[in-house]
DNA sequence: GCCTAGAGTTAATAATAACTTAATATTTCA
DNA sequence: TGAAATATTAAGTTATTATTAACTCTAGGC
């Protein structure tokens, strides 16, 4: 099993349900538990610290909701994912249910693929992906391979061009004060003169063609289309 | 309005769907966009920046699942929440559209009550402290971006006369004198004369177009709409 | 090890935008 | 109405950035 697989915690009543979620979860990779009813949810909770729950509402000891209730009410489980899953489908109880701080409400019967794909949803919104391509009209900057293309013509930019410009464009349109350009591409030890960064500003904006970067005066530079 | 509003985008060819989700957002203090078709979503989202998008699937021009795509391979789009709707409530179209990167999945007909409540469980979720960013009516005026927009159109402010902005704008209705003034902008120790305060004060008004500092003779400025 | 090309930096100068001032006009309120 | 305060305008001053070229440094080929 994978080191940083995610531990996905089932709790439902219905040896079936239980059963399929996990041979379609642990499919996918996910490392799985499962719970047969409230109490044995939370404790499990506690002890394993999923990054996600899915939790049936209708189970003996402790409803799902109750379940859901408990654990947003702790700071540990501020974080987790939690996926309430039921029969009743009134808007009544949908409501109730997202309102306890759950993150998604499926009602039942549900396809596992379904419910498999909306848990990956989730994961993808509520964990951050590492750094990759960025997109932004007719450029890409691809850290991994180091590229730049502009209307998919390729861009050959030097090491810092490249950090530099990959630093205003992961957050288009916010300013990057001068010293948050030092810093971030040169390193809070490494003094260098002001000009340089007007030096380096200038090649990537000769390189590129297109007028890309926005001078702030006084304050700083942000990438812009 | 108030200062946190979320901007949301309804695109949908049905004017009565737009109509609804409109009121029952709006009632909830969301500042609600509309788009009829595929075309119009993309470009109205390119320019609101929305917080949040809902899709109709079946849409004129581009399918939502299209926009969606098209929205999520944008850097700039890759915070923005993205929901679908739709009456196809197969699990394929479920699964399709969960994998283009929306973040939620919504079948017709579903009532505007749930849709409300399934906005605020995304927005609970993935809120991201937008900081410092004040929101007055149709004025917006952001300090990482260092941008005000008016009606949605970007005003390009010098430091000077955003400092001045910004100290008024966050305190709307409160008279600031112009000692304060000078000393929040300029600092303690800088000495300039009066003038160079009205001065700023008429560029602020000039470029915004819209009167929103109002002079209190013989104390300060204040903001006001 | 030496040479070379390109990256990275610096420094000098030019260009530009921001800021301030001062002179004049206009408004406001006693 | 008239004094005080603010608005407006244009011109002057300063601060910041752009540009250019020269210089240093480093990695890789020979």
């Amino acid at each position: 099993m994978d080191k940083t697989a995610r531990k996905v915690l089932i709790a439902d009543d219905e040896p079936d349900i239980r059963e399929i979620l996990q041979y379609n979860l642990s499919a996918e990779g996910y490392e799985v538990f499962t719970a047969k009813d409230g109490d044995e949810a939370l404790e499990k909770a506690k002890r394993i610290q999923p990054d996600l729950i899915v939790l049936d509402v209708m189970m003996p000891k402790k409803s799902g909701v109750e379940v859901c209730q408990w654990l947003r009410a702790q700071a540990t489980f501020k974080d987790t994912i939690i996926l309430l899953l039921t029969a009743l489908n009134d808007d009544g109880s949908i409501i109730k249910g997202l309102e306890t701080g759950a993150d998604d409400y499926i009602g039942k019967p549900v396809s596992p693929k379904v419910l498999v794909t909306r848990i990956q949803a989730l994961f993808r919104r509520l964990r951050k992906p590492k750094a990759g391509v960025l997109t932004l009209d007719t450029i890409s900057i691809d850290p991994e391979q180091f590229l730049v293309q502009v209307a998919g013509k390729p861009i050959s930019l030097a090491k810092k061009e490249f950090e530099l410009l990959y630093l205003l464009a992961h957050r288009p349109g916010r300013v990057f004060l001068r010293n948050e350009i030092l810093n971030q591409v040169w390193g809070n030890e490494v003094i260098v003169g002001d000009r340089t960064i007007d030096v380096h500003i200038r090649k990537i904006r000769q390189k590129m063609g297109v007028d890309c970067i926005t001078t702030v005066k006084g304050v700083g530079y942000k990438f812009e289309q």
